[in-house]
DNA sequence: AAATATAAGATTGTCAGACAATCTGACTTG
DNA sequence: CAAGTCAGATTGTCTGACAATCTTATATTT
């Protein structure tokens, strides 16, 4: 019945003020802002409020400022969305599962795409990847990396950027996991074979073909990762209904700002 | 040859330690940090680098710090990584249908999960969201924000974090195309049924059935918008192969930061 | 006695002034 | 021409002060 109050905090504005400004280009990455005296006299608030606000800038990884010279608006890009320094806090036992799942869904259905949409320079790209990853077996180094940008490649292959952008997301935070545990329990040749196998499904533009090569896969990946860890806290393929542990992470209101210009 | 010579902050430093307490559990979620004086004398540190501090933990979802009460640290979840409220900043310029797709992919799976992991709790959170949507078609108000909690509490019940922080990133972009179009062109009766449908389908824990019946549902919802918005740049259901536009959007290299711990 | 109003204390939000540390660029000097 | 020096700009940090907000205890009223 009756509508929320929005009390709005002074650096809150000014971050929203300065995201906006970005957000419409009026802010480049790579232009300086204005000095934190300036501002002070074009925005009317004290330094404090200013040097908090860019605080906040900074921490998402939206404008980098340099002592003694000032502060300048980053390249946003899709890791801007990824906060790396407290990744490792994240990294319960109990999260990987929900993050393969994540993963699983996105990439079986994504491969789908990119059978149907893949252009010639697409599996060109891919290629040249698995070729690095020859590479790589012969000179006896890691193939992780080779075989995560294949997994990129093929994502781009699908043409949608923000499928891009969320496989970004969750691959970030996976790898931590998987990186030591696959180097350790898996076989450069069958790998390197495994994803050659995903690219020729792509090649035939069979979508339910790709589907299933994917799914089988991803399955594997996991149950190597699964073996080490165990299944912690997995609900996966458990009937839980019934229980009553619902994680109230989020309490299902939507909040959106809208972003005005306030102040 | 040379390695970089680590020039360490203050406010920095602060941050470092405040996470590693949280992260070696002497700082578990709910708990109150020390005040803004305490941690003065604690750290022998003035009270602007505190606050700083205090605004980065902030940024990055760690604490929650209430005026007139103090700072408390936050759960720790998988989403506290992913930055929903700037992810429309990296996803701006992203057209209306990569959205939708992203949306159907996710949301299909999710609905088959939820048919087979929904709690009672879930369901009946189901459950009150029809009749807030089944109040707001009586009062004659917008049906479209209970619409919305309908598929969050559908989202919920797949008991996946990480899924349904990625959701909420793309509906908080999808919305605001969405709604505008969909107030205008949709019966609030038949988007009640439409809704109730899907309901049952996650009660009967049908995984098949749920998929279909959600499928059905995007695939209006996006027939509606479409019919508005044409499908511009969409290469939804057509064969592009041969085409050589590829979005260069991402260099598909993976940076990492290594956070030890300083002071 | 119970409900309400008031006051005190603690805590965060904001402002203001000062000085230190760092970078840039021009100037001086050998 | 190379190196050193200095001034100016900018951020980093400290200190002190007051306002705004919340909690808790106390007093007041019904």
């Amino acid at each position: 019945m009756f509508k929320g109050v929005k009390t709005i905090n002074t650096k809150q504005a000014i971050v929203h003020q300065l995201i906006s400004l970005i957000k419409r280009g009026s802010l480049k990455p790579g232009d300086k802002l204005p000095s934190e005296n300036e501002l002070m006299e074009m925005l009317k608030v004290g330094r404090s409020s200013i040097r908090e606000a860019k605080q906040i800038l900074a921490a998402m990884n939206l404008i980098e400022t340099r002592p003694g010279q000032g502060s300048f608006v980053k390249e946003v890009g899709p890791e801007t969305v990824i906060n790396a320094d407290i990744i490792h806090l994240v990294l319960a036992d109990e999260t990987v599962w929900a993050l393969h799942e994540a993963r699983e869904i996105l990439e079986i259905q994504v491969a789908g795409l990119a059978a149907q949409r893949a252009t010639k320079d697409d599996l060109a790209a891919m290629e040249k990847v698995l070729q690095d990853m020859r590479d790589a077996i012969d000179t006896n180094t890691s193939v992780y990396d080779a075989g995560m940008e294949f997994h990129f490649a093929l994502v781009k292959a699908a043409h949608n950027a923000v499928l891009l952008k969320l496989y970004y997301a969750i691959m970030s935070l996976l790898q931590e996991y998987q990186r030591p545990i696959y180097e350790r329990h898996s076989d450069p040749e069958t790998e390197l074979q495994r994803h050659r196998e995903i690219y020729e499904s792509i090649c035939k533009g069979d979508r339910e073909l790709a589907q299933k090569v994917m799914r089988d896969h991803l399955r594997y990946v996991h149950s190597i990762t699964a073996k080490v860890l165990g299944e912690k806290g997995s609900p996966r393929n458990k009937q839980v209904r019934g229980l009553q542990s619902s994680p109230k992470s989020w309490d299902g209101k939507l909040r959106f700002k809208e972003s005005g210009d306030q102040l």
